[in-house]
Parts: C-alpha cells; sequence; structure tokens
RNA sequence: GGGCGAUUAGCUCAGUCGGUUAGAGCGCAUCUCUGAUAAGGAUGAGGUCCCUGGUUCGAAUCCAGGAUCGCCCA
C-alpha cells in the first residue's frame, strides 16, 4: 500500500486486497510511535477508568474464544480512553494449579501424588514453573496482533512472590477476623490416586453403572414392632451411620405389611409397596423427628436419631435417607448442624478399618455383598434390587469414587452471604438476567469456601500449625515469617513448596516449634486476589486503593459465574467490602459452524491465526463484537467472518473514493475555506443530520456496554453513506469546473461533508475496528493537520454538532422510498434506467408531497425522468383499502374488533382517505352505534390501478409513464454511447482523470445522437474533441466496435494531446 | 437428576408493549447500473417462527408440558 502519486499531502490507498498488508503497517506505526503508551499516559489526569484482566493461563494456546473476550477487553477500554478517562490496562497470567500439574504430569510420564512425590517436589515445581509460561510468545504475538491494547511487560504474575505476600496478607487479615478455620470436608476422592477431585475432573468420570439398592429396616426404639423404611444405592455406608433424616414439609404413613409395621413418606407408599398398601396411621415429621432408633450395624456409636432436612425429596426411595457424615455432602451439613460426629471407618486407600471387623480390609464398593448379606442374615433387610445410576470414576484410572471426609481449610463466606446479595444488585450485569439468575441463585445457596488443596503448584497456605499448643499461626508477611523463623530465612525466597515446608516457626503462642500445613491454595482465590495482589497492596500502596479499585469494568465467558466473578466479589466483600467490579459482560461460548462445542478430537477447531492470515484483525473483531448479541453462543467459522467484513469493504470503498478524488489536481484538501454546513445542498445537511445522530447513539450505546447497538448503527451510517449519499452525489466530485464558483463552492461542500463524515467514522469505529479506523485518519486528518494528534486513540472521541433534522430525515427517507418504487415500476415494464422517460407520478399525501418537493430534481435523476409530478389525491393513480388499526383500536373494542374490522371494509376508501389527510373525524357504524375514528385508528393500503407501471407501498405510489418519443431514444441513445466510452476508457487502461481525443462512427441515429448530445458526451467522457465518419484522423489507443440499442458503432480513443502541442 | 440459555428463510441473525402481509444481510436465479470493482440497484424463489396444549378479539411474542443443542451444577 504504497503512494503511487498524491497531490495536497494524500495518500493513494490501495486495495482492500491488502488489507492485512495495512494492518501490519498500522502496527508497526503504534510500535514505532508507542502509541499505546502515550494514549493511556496523557490521559494521566483524567478520571480513572478501571480494568482488570481475568487472568488466563500460558500453558496452552490461545484460540479463537480467547480472541472473544480480549477484543471485548478492548473495545470499551478504548472508549473510555478516548472520552478522556485514564484507563491503566495491565495484563495478568494465571500460573498456578491443577491443570498446570497434569501436563507436567504428562509431560514427564508420571501419574498421581506418589509418583510426584517420588520424583520429587522442588524439580516438579519448577516443571510447572517453565510449563505455564510456555506459550507466553504465542499469546503475545496474538495480543499484539488483534489489537488487543494491555501493558504485558507489567503483567501480575499470580505465581511471583510479591503477589503471593499480598495474598497471605489477605488470609491474615481474614483470620484475625475469625472468618478461617478447619473442618472435614466431604470431597470426591480417588483412593487409588490418594487425592481428591476438582469438580471439573468429576464431571469427566461420570459413568452408568449398576449398584445393588437395598431397602433396610430401622427399627424404631419406643415403637416396638415398627421400623423407619431407609433406602440407600450405597450399602457399604451404613456402618457409618449417624442418623437417618425426613424431609419436615411431608407427612409420613405407617404401613402393615406382612405382619410388620414400616414408615415411609406418605407420597411414596404406592411406589413402594404397590397398590392397595394398608396405611394405619399417618405422622407428620415432627412427630418423627427425634425418634431413636436401632442402627443397621452396632460397630460405630452414633446418636441414632430422626433429624430434619430439607434436602430430602419424595422423587425416589422412601422419603428417609440413612445419614453417615463422612462420605456425603449433604449428610455432613446435616450433621455439623445437628452436632453429630463423622466418624470415618474408611481408611485412605478406601478399604475398611478394624472398625468394622466383618469387612475389614475390603474395598469400600466391594464390601456390598458381604454387608448386605449380613443385613438379611438379622432380618434386617427387606429388599434388594439392582439400580443404574450415573456414578463418578476417577478420570485417570477409572477407579469408582468416594465421597470421603476430609480436613479441609474454609473461608467462612456464609457470614457476608447477605453482603454480597446486597453488592451484586448494584453491580451492571449484561446480560441483565445473570444478577438475579445464575450468580445471584449461586451466592444465595453459598456454602463456606473450602480454601484448601493437597497439591504442589500452587500458593501455600500461610499457615503453621505448633506442635505443642496446637495453635495456627496465620503469617501475613515475609518480614512476620523472618520474625517468627526458627532459622533465618533467605532474603530471595522462593515461598512456593517444598521451601517454604522446610521453614518452621516459634509458636507466639507457646514458643513451641510450628510447621506448616501442607495444603496449597484454591487458584480461584488467587484469581480473585487480583485487583490487590497485582498492586502488592498493602506493601506497596501505602494501604490505599484509590483509584485502582474497585474495577468498573470486567469481561469474561459465562462459565466464570462460579468462577472468577465469584472469587472477586467474595474477597472483596470480605476485606473491603464492596463489589470487586461495577460492570461486567457475561461472553458466550465459541462453537463451531454447526453449532458443535469445538474440540480437537472432531477437528473442527478455528485456529485464531488462520482468521488473521485470510481476512485480518478488523474483519475478526469486528464479526465478534457485532455480529450478534455476545452471551449467546458463537457459531463460528471463516465465512461468517467474511460476512461481517462486508461492512469494511463498503467503509473501505469510500474512503477511497473520497481520497481518489481529493488527489486528482482540482480535487481538494482538508483545512481549506468550505462553505458553511448550513449553506450546503440538502443531501449533506442529511448526511451530516445522520451522522450527529449516529454519534449520539453509538456514544449512548457503548456508556451502555452494548456494542451489538452501536455496531448496527455504524453499518446504517456507512451503507447511507456510501449507497445513498456518495452514489448519487458522485459527480460533485468530479473535477473540471474551475473558475465556476457556484459549481466550485458545491464541489468543495461534498468534499468537505464526506470528509467529515468518514473522520467520524473513523472516530467512532476506533474501538471496535482500530486498524482501520488509524488508517482513515491518518491520511484523512493526521497527514493534512500537523497539530493533530498522531493517532485516532489519542483523539477526542467526537461529540454531536447538534445538527439532527427529523424533517430531513423524513424527506429523505421519503425520497429513497419513491426511486425505489420507480425502478421496481421500471424493471416492471422491462424499460431500463439509461433510458430516459418523459415523466414520474408520485402518489402521495401532501404532507409527502410537501417534503419530497425540495427533492424533486434528484428524484429525477434517479429515475431518469424529465419531470416527476405529484398527485395527492390517491384515487387518481391507485384504489385504496382502509383497514382498522388493531394497536390502537384492540384496547378500546377488545371483543368487539372482528365487527369492528367488517365494518370499516365497507368505508369507501378513496372518500375515507380524503377525510383522514384533512384530519377529518370518521364514523364507522356497527353494533347499533356510530364510533368515531381518528388518523391513528385507521390504516390507508393503496394497490395500483390498472394501465400504469407503478411501485407501491404503504402511503405512497409511483407511476412512469412509458411510451418513448424519437427525442427521448435518441438521449438514451446518448447514454449508452458515453457508457460505451467510458467502458472503452477503462479497457484502454486510463486513469480517472485522463483526456482524450475521441472518434465515433455508426448507423444515421448514432450520427444523429452526436449531433445532439455531442457536448455533454464529450464533457461526461472528458474529450477534448470529439470527431465522426469515415476515416478516422486518429490511429488511437484503443478501438472497439460494438452494437447499442441495434445501432453499430465503432469507437477510436487516443490520448489528448497536451495542450499548445 | 436439578437450574439457566437457545431454537425464526439454504446460512448468519433482527424482531420494541401481544396488533392481523414476520424482516435484514449473505447465498441462489433473472435483470440492471457503474467516473467506487473483494462494489452498487431492482425483482423473484425460499418460512410448520422446534412441537403440543392453554390464555386472548388477536400469539414468533405470555403461560404449561415436551423435543433438540449448549452451559452450570449434581
Amino acid at each position: 500500500m504504497t503512494s503511487q502519486h498524491a497531490t495536497g499531502g494524500w495518500r493513494i490507498p490501495g486495495s482492500s486486497a491488502q488489507w492485512r498488508e495495512m494492518e501490519e503497517r498500522v502496527l508497526a506505526f503504534w510500535r514505532e510511535e508507542r502509541i499505546f503508551a502515550r494514549s493511556v499516559a496523557e490521559r494521566r489526569h483524567g478520571e480513572p477508568y478501571v480494568f482488570y484482566e481475568g487472568p488466563p493461563t500460558a500453558n496452552g494456546r490461545p484460540g479463537s474464544h480467547h480472541v472473544l473476550s480480549r477484543v471485548f477487553k478492548d473495545v470499551f477500554p478504548r472508549f473510555h480512553t478516548m472520552r478522556g478517562r485514564y484507563v491503566e490496562r495491565r495484563g495478568g497470567w494465571d500460573c498456578h494449579g491443577l491443570p498446570v500439574e497434569l501436563e507436567v504430569e504428562k509431560r514427564l510420564g508420571i501419574s498421581g501424588k506418589p509418583d510426584i512425590e517420588a520424583y520429587g517436589i522442588a524439580e516438579f515445581n519448577q516443571q510447572c514453573r517453565e510449563s505455564v509460561l510456555t506459550y507466553l510468545d504465542e499469546w503475545e504475538r496474538l495480543t499484539e496482533r488483534i489489537g488487543f491494547w494491555i501493558d504485558t511487560e507489567r503483567a501480575y504474575r499470580t505465581m511471583d512472590t510479591p503477589f503471593i505476600e499480598s495474598v497471605w496478607w489477605s488470609l491474615a487479615e481474614l483470620n484475625a477476623r475469625g472468618l478461617i478455620y478447619e473442618s472435614d470436608k466431604v470431597v470426591p476422592y480417588c483412593p487409588r490416586c490418594g487425592t481428591a477431585l476438582s469438580s471439573h475432573e468429576v464431571a469427566l468420570g461420570y459413568k452408568d453403572v449398576e449398584d445393588p439398592s437395598v431397602y433396610v429396616r430401622f427399627p424404631l426404639v419406643d415403637r416396638p414392632g415398627t421400623s423407619l423404611l431407609v433406602w440407600t444405592t450405597t450399602p457399604w455406608t451404613l456402618p457409618a451411620n449417624q442418623a437417618v433424616a425426613v424431609n419436615p414439609a411431608v407427612t409420613y404413613a405407617v404401613v402393615e405389611d406382612r405382619g410388620e409395621r414400616l414408615v415411609v413418606a406418605e407420597p411414596l407408599v404406592t411406589k413402594v409397596f404397590g397398590e392397595g398398601a394398608a396405611v394405619v396411621e399417618r405422622i407428620s415429621a415432627a412427630n418423627l423427628v427425634d425418634a431413636a432408633y436401632a442402627p443397621p450395624f452396632d460397630d460405630i456409636p452414633g446418636a441414632h436419631r430422626v433429624l430434619p432436612a430439607e434436602f430430602v425429596t419424595t422423587d425416589d426411595g422412601t422419603g428417609i435417607v440413612h445419614i453417615a457424615p463422612a462420605f456425603g455432602e449433604d449428610d455432613m451439613g446435616v450433621a455439623r448442624a445437628h452436632g453429630l460426629d463423622a466418624p470415618n471407618p474408611v481408611d485412605r486407600q478406601g478399604r475398611f478399618t478394624a472398625a468394622v471387623p466383618l469387612v475389614e480390609g475390603i474395598f469400600a464398593k466391594d464390601a456390598d455383598r458381604a454387608l448386605i448379606d449380613d443385613l438379611d442374615s438379622r432380618g434386617r433387610l427387606v429388599r434388594e434390587e439392582p439400580y443404574t445410576h450415573a456414578y463418578p470414576h476417577c478420570w485417570r484410572c477409572q477407579t469408582p469414587l468416594l465421597y470421603y471426609a476430609k480436613p479441609s481449610w474454609y473461608i467462612r463466606t456464609t457470614d457476608v452471604r447477605n453482603r454480597m446479595l446486597e453488592l451484586n444488585s448494584g453491580i451492571g450485569w449484561h446480560p441483565d438476567r445473570v444478577r438475579d439468575g445464575r450468580f445471584g441463585k449461586w451466592l444465595e445457596g453459598n456454602v463456606d469456601w473450602a480454601i484448601s488443596r493437597e497439591r504442589y503448584w500452587g500458593t501455600p497456605l500461610p499457615f503453621w500449625r505448633c506442635g505443642d499448643c496446637d495453635h495456627v499461626e496465620v503469617v501475613g508477611s515475609f518480614a512476620r515469617l523472618g520474625e517468627l523463623a526458627t532459622t533465618p530465612i533467605d532474603a530471595d525466597l522462593d515461598p512456593h513448596r517444598p521451601y517454604v515446608d522446610d521453614i518452621a516457626i516459634a509458636c507466639p503462642r507457646c514458643g513451641g516449634t510450628a510447621h506448616r500445613v501442607p495444603e496449597v491454595l484454591d487458584v480461584w482465590y488467587d484469581s480473585g486476589a487480583m485487583p490487590f495482589a497485582q498492586q502488592h497492596h498493602p506493601f506497596d500502596t501505602g494501604g490505599s486503593l484509590d483509584g485502582i479499585f474497585p474495577a468498573d469494568f470486567i469481561c469474561e465467558a459465562i462459565d466464570q459465574t462460579r468462577g472468577w466473578f465469584y472469587s472477586l466479589l467474595a474477597e472483596s466483600t470480605l476485606l473491603f467490602d464492596q463489589a470487586a467490579y461495577r460492570n461486567v459482560i457475561c461472553l458466550g461460548l465459541i462453537l463451531d459452524g454447526q453449532g458443535q462445542k469445538m474440540s480437537k478430537s472432531k477437528g473442527n477447531v478455528v485456529e485464531p491465526w488462520s482468521v488473521l492470515d485470510r481476512q485480518g484483525a478488523d474483519p475478526f473483531r469486528w464479526y465478534l463484537l457485532t455480529a450478534q448479541s455476545p452471551w449467546d453462543s458463537f457459531r463460528f467459522s471463516l465465512d461468517a467472518v467474511d460476512e461481517s467484513m462486508r461492512f469494511l469493504l463498503t467503509l473501505w470503498n469510500t474512503y477511497v473514493f473520497l481520497v481518489t478524488y481529493a488527489a486528482l489536481p482540482d480535487g481538494w484538501t482538508p483545512g481549506g475555506v468550505d462553505p458553511a454546513a448550513a449553506d450546503r445542498p440538502l443531501l449533506d445537511r442529511w448526511i451530516l443530520s445522520r451522522c450527529d445522530r449516529v454519534t449520539a447513539g453509538v456514544t449512548g450505546c457503548l456508556e451502555a456496554y452494548d456494542a451489538t447497538g452501536a455496531g448496527r448503527l455504524l453499518e446504517t451510517f456507512v451503507d447511507d453513506l456510501s449507497n445513498w449519499y456518495v452514489r448519487v452525489s458522485r459527480a460533485r466530485f468530479w473535477g473540471g469546473r474551475q473558475g465556476d464558483s457556484v459549481a466550485d463552492a458545491d464541489h468543495h461542500a461534498a468534499f468537505a461533508t464526506l470528509h467529515e463524515c468518514l473522520v467520524r467514522v473513523a472516530h467512532l469505529i476506533a474501538p471496535f475496528c482500530p486498524f482501520v479506523a488509524d488508517e482513515l485518519y491518518g491520511n484523512l486528518v493526521a497527514a493534512h493537520d500537523s497539530a493533530a494528534p498522531p493517532s485516532v486513540h489519542m483523539a477526542r472521541w467526537p461529540t454531536s454538532a447538534g445538527r439532527e433534522d427529523d424533517a430531513l430525515d423524513d424527506a429523505v427517507g421519503a425520497a429513497r422510498v419513491a426511486v425505489s418504487l420507480g425502478r421496481g415500476a421500471r424493471a416492471e415494464a422491462k424499460i431500463k434506467i439509461r433510458q430516459p422517460l418523459g415523466q414520474a407520478v408520485i402518489a402521495c399525501p401532501p404532507a409527502t408531497a410537501t417534503a419530497l418537493a425540495s427533492l424533486q430534481e434528484l428524484i429525477a435523476r434517479e429515475l431518469n425522468v424529465h419531470e416527476v409530478r405529484f398527485v395527492t389525491d390517491p384515487g387518481e393513480l391507485v384504489a385504496v383499502t382502509i383497514k382498522p388499526n388493531y394497536r390502537t383500536l384492540g384496547p378500546r373494542f377488545g371483543k368487539q374488533m372482528p365487527a369492528l374490522a367488517a365494518a370499516v371494509s365497507e368505508l369507501q376508501g378513496a372518500d375515507t382517505a380524503r377525510r383522514l389527510e384533512a384530519s377529518e373525524p370518521v364514523a364507522v357504524a356497527f353494533g347499533g352505534a356510530d364510533h368515531e375514528m381518528g388518523p391513528d385508528d385507521l390504516l390507508i393500503t393503496a394497490r395500483p390501478t390498472e394501465g400504469y407501471a407503478v411501485g407501491q407501498d404503504a402511503g405512497m405510489a409511483v407511476g412512469l409513464a412509458t411510451d418513448i418519443s424519437a427525442g427521448l431514444r435518441m438521449e438514451g441513445l446518448a447514454r449508452e454511447l458515453v457508457h460505451a466510452v467510458q467502458n472503452a476508457r477503462r479497457a484502454a487502461g486510463l486513469r480517472v482523470e485522463d483526456r482524450i481525443f475521441l472518434h465515433l462512427d455508426g448507423s444515421g441515429p448514432v450520427r444523429e445522437a452526436i449531433d445532439a448530445f455531442g457536448t455533454s458526451i464529450g464533457a461526461d467522457t472528458l474529450a477534448d474533441r470529439i470527431t465522426t465518419g469515415h476515416g478516422a484522423p486518429i490511429a488511437g489507443i484503443y478501438r472497439e466496435e460494438l452494437v447499442l440499442d441495434g445501432e453499430p458503432v465503432a469507437i477510436r480513443i487516443d490520448r489528448a494531446a497536451p495542450e499548445g502541442s
């Protein structure tokens, strides 16, 4: 895209086929001129607009879904920067976590915790540290290429020592307020791997399996002969039974069955016992609560009482649930609420301990058989049947998982649950429904946050437990650690495992020796800590987060509701009693073109680089930002980007058009004296009205975080600009009018208007498509004005100049309808547009005719007719029918609408239409009364009458006189000649401004047309001389013979000799 | 199994407060225009608004149930 030749400081843009070269050139400009850094620094004194980068992990390659989030993270900070806000954008990397460990395990060819410990934690963590940034280069390359402006040089990393120290500080703060405690937690646990699994891993391993389900008698102590009937699909948990639970809202029934009495939930009686079961008594749940029963096994002591619990359902089973606190999350919750123990007779390998001699040493799930047989032999088993259900298995080794109680560290988030809900209600969610929907419901069900993980590569919990007095000291800084440590610690201590594990401290309470607990921190806590940890708060911030907290805006995919969106809110509520973000966009997922999930195994992944290499960054961005609501799933493909690219091509064509003509010798440059906007032709004032309107509209949309809405407005505007303003104004941009001051002013007005519109668009699309925006701005503004900012991204956001004009917009809208209808009429009559016609008749209401009066000439030119005439009596050209306006009359007449519609159809169309035009009331008689209709109550529909070429639409019809006189035919032929010569010029490779000598020859009608219209043919084709007849006086650089309208024509073209030669 | 979202032309998507002829762009066909060529205009073909039932004078729109896809959770 180099400048071929230029005048007036213009650089001639290349073809849009060279889009990617344009982007690369803009990138180089940004890089060399440090535009990003300057755009931020120049706003240093502006009001801060705070953005937080939700840190991705760099141990995988960036995909198209990352481009989606990064583009949305880019557009609003760019917008607010242009609006004068100070928008620091600091990158970040999420470094810790199980996915990193798994990746390293795979690479090392090891699996499971015993393997890792055999390999060595120090070396393992070193491998993690390196792995986590494997693709950092590619991430940074992609980030730059898509135009995502974020400071990667100062990016925070969750594994960095200052970040970890801030996290420690926050945990110490929470601990000081009594918000941290240790307790048993039931986790999905793989006994073979010896590790708990994350919910994500559990989700990978669900398989349908058949387990024995059993109905067991739990005899009531105070009611001999009556037993609670308990149903379970995990018989191996029965030895650990501590209680049973009933739903407090359910009535229970005592059923007499073969000489005994069994208690089940009343709604389940039929399901359990079949039709005709004998219910002998009903008992409310309240009367069951606290009843004592005999446990199924006597090995383990327990409360063995009935407890109320909301989670008990009557969907299946018996409505009485066996509670083994060690083996179920709900069970643990109930047990905790009632102060029960949680004995666990299963060891870490999943085998029964000596606490249950019957099955000692047997793997839990394999003990089912022996336990069931034992129950049966003691008369406790009522029934056994196979039961198929989805049960989780270890995704790594296929071992069935056990839900298993293990000690775990918690943050008491339930203390601030209501406060989180309050703060959540003030967050600007996009889409809105997430606030009270997915996220709000999640908060309502909030449970304490389990923050510990028995893993290696994570922020170590700063908890030191005293071996003597059991006191737990939470260390909030490295300085504090140094004070307490029994041996001096290195200044450059790596606070990761295993080094931190080796540090013992003196117990501040008893002076004993304390060692760190083995767990590391849930990585989600790292991410939620980024608002303060990226600043090394409070160590480097002086304790104040003013201007850097909370965020005005964050953005991630919808799957982060329980991830980052939660961790940010929970931590900011706990620590600062504020929401960490004011606005948030939840993005949808990227699917393939068929709506299927993208996955490597399906081979349907669209790599971002393939889009960037084929179409470029701006088309990619425009697609993601405007194709649809961002929170819906994207059906993404290269073709989808092509569709969005059309907008950019239209914009590019318009831009090239302006520069092409402005750069000609009698073109135009900005900064001169142009006619005042108010003095320009009507069409100029119209597009400037549209321009101001779109400016206000786009601004409003972006303020409301609605990129899609802003995109639609811009697409409509650029379409108006290109396909209406430029198309109908083309001739005004052509040169050759020096000396005519009126024509010259018009010429300049056209350039000034189009230039202003394009400059405005360059500003308005700058946040969306920063490359083409800067290309336009550079050539249209910066190249001509050394005082202007060098980049549009350093410029101020535009505001409306107040030229919005409703009447003008309506008039041009009506003119466009009229032209469209007229063209339709021509097509129907099969008369091509180059053939002039005598007159067009526009039938429309008087108000429309008045509005269109000033656009008559334009309509005539567009329809190629000599005259435009208006008729305001609908009867003349069209038949009129009247229909009721359901929208206004529906609420008024309700059930009478069908009768009213019938009455309205009886009205005389033309007559009624006239009266409505004159704002006279119209009475409709039905149901024995007259009802008065106002102008809004009746709709006029026009249909063409016979005998005209007519196009019609609501409120307007356009007819064309179709007879073609000899004069009109000659004029048409002249137009054909001009067209043929223009094609010949192009074929001859002439530039648009080259002047020619033209020789024409042809039949009699052709010569007559040349005689009559030679001057205008010459003017239109830039011919300095036209000759006719045989024996051509010029050899010509181009010759062509063809037939126009049935008449043979010969064309010869030569370059015009320079003046005076 | 529970919760949430989506389903409208061959494709990608709009569709306001429920209003009677459901739109746009792309693609396709025919025609056309061009001093903007990865352009522009006109016309046409193309619809079970996922299905069933309900509410209503009137349902793509509101309600209930179901189907399919996706997400979150179990």
